[in-house]
DNA sequence: AAATGCGCCAACCGCAATGGA
DNA sequence: GTCCATTGCGGTTGGCGCATT
């Protein structure tokens, strides 16, 4: 099963090599060149797979290797060879002389990548973080508020299903923000339906089509793409209508119902609509720090919340052309794979919760 | 001092590519 | 053309050492 047809003899050594082990294999090396790796061990009286063997010369025992820690110039070298190259780490190796593949790989995962993150970028892509989270962000949006998802729920009865209508005739980003009813949880909003295919059937497919979907396309016609550069997209959020009936609200809903009922209760002690929060950034930051307190380590759901928060702080700015600050450090917090990886289950999981 | 968590990195694993019989 | 040994590569694992509780 893959495993090099010398590693099946009998009682080879495994893990970590010892200093006699290093000096045989060097010694033999020195003295006859490694000729045919599968010969090696044998020779050099090594109780080692060839493989072995040509791995530790190869990382470790050459003479022409470089030790210590990556100058700065090899550490740029690295990035701009992996944004044209990817993860060819034996190509990367090439251009960069005694270095090994292995170490440039260990250095990338263990370093660059949280470099390059704390920057704001994507260590995949390259490209900003902020772009691709809200790109992300604008897919999910798109879709759950499309016509087709609010027509296939067969029934507009409940109040909810009806404000989807609304929302994907006037525009389809946020509920009408003359529900009277607090944040809910999103599944709530689909879950009267006796139809089948059921709704929760249809969003978890829908959750899935997204996962694989490298480019959405439209599903309404009055859907605006998101623009990608930094004034267009303040402009952007700043059409957003109302901060407390957000979909994204809705489906990260847990936490931010909770956070809003424990903010906003009226003498009875029984939630109440956020209408009166005029100051849009405080009211974000008091949610924001409730969520950051209280979420759950398991659905590691600060970076789902950063984003939907960071579009607050955003749509609170002035209308100074430059982005906002606060907003654009949110999102570079917010990490975009763990992000990306939680999100399908983290929605699955507040639907099974309601239904 | 012991337990626990975490980052780093050497080495392993499985698969693909290569080359010779 | 096929088979098989060997080499090369990239993803992943596991253990070590250090920091924190």
């Amino acid at each position: 099963m893959g495993r090099h047809s010398c590693c099946f003899k009998q009682k080879l050594r495994k893990g970590l090599w010892s200093p006699e082990e290093d000096e045989k294999l060097l010694n033999y090396i020195t003295r006859h060149g490694h000729g045919c790796w599968s010969s090696v061990p044998k020779l050099a009286g090594l109780q080692r797979c060839g493989k072995s063997c040509r791995l530790r010369w190869i990382n470790y025992l050459r003479p022409d290797l470089k030790r210590g820690a990556f100058s700065q110039d090899e550490e740029s070298l690295i990035i701009e060879l992996h944004a044209a190259l990817g993860n060819r780490w034996s190509q990367i190796a090439t251009r960069l002389p005694g270095r090994t593949d292995n170490e440039i790989k260990n250095f990338w995962n263990s370093c660059l990548k949280k470099k390059l993150r704390r920057k704001g970028i994507d260590p995949t892509t390259h490209k900003p973080l902020v772009t691709s989270e809200l790109q992300t962000l604008n897919v999910i949006d798109h879709k759950l508020t499309s016509s087709e998802v609010a027509k296939s729920t067969g029934s507009i009865n409940n109040p909810h299903d009806q404000s989807m209508v609304v929302s994907s005739q006037s525009g389809p980003w946020w509920f009408p923000a003359t529900t009277t009813t607090t944040n809910q949880n999103a599944a709530f909003c689909f879950s009267s339906s006796n139809t089948t295919p059921t709704v929760s059937d249809q969003i978890v497919s829908l959750i899935s089509s997204m996962s694989t979907s490298s480019s959405p396309t439209p599903m309404t016609s009055n859907f605006n793409p998101a623009p990608n550069n930094w004034e267009q997209q303040l402009n952007y959020c700043n059409t957003v209508p109302s901060q407390s009936n957000s979909i994204y609200s809705a489906f990260f809903g847990n936490h931010y119902t909770e956070a809003s009922q424990v903010m906003n209760t009226n003498n009875n002690n029984n939630p109440v609509v956020d209408h009166h929060h005029q100051d849009m950034k405080s009211w974000a930051s008091e949610i924001f720090h409730y969520t950051e307190q209280n979420q759950s380590s398991e659905t590691g759901l600060e970076a789902e919340v950063k984003p939907d928060i960071a579009k607050y702080y955003w749509r609170s700015a002035s209308s100074s052309s430059s982005p906002n600050q606060e907003a654009a450090t949110l999102l570079h917090d917010a990490d975009v794979e763990v992000y990306g990886k939680n999100l399908q289950k983290l929605n699955i999981m507040v639907f099974d919760q309601s239904l």
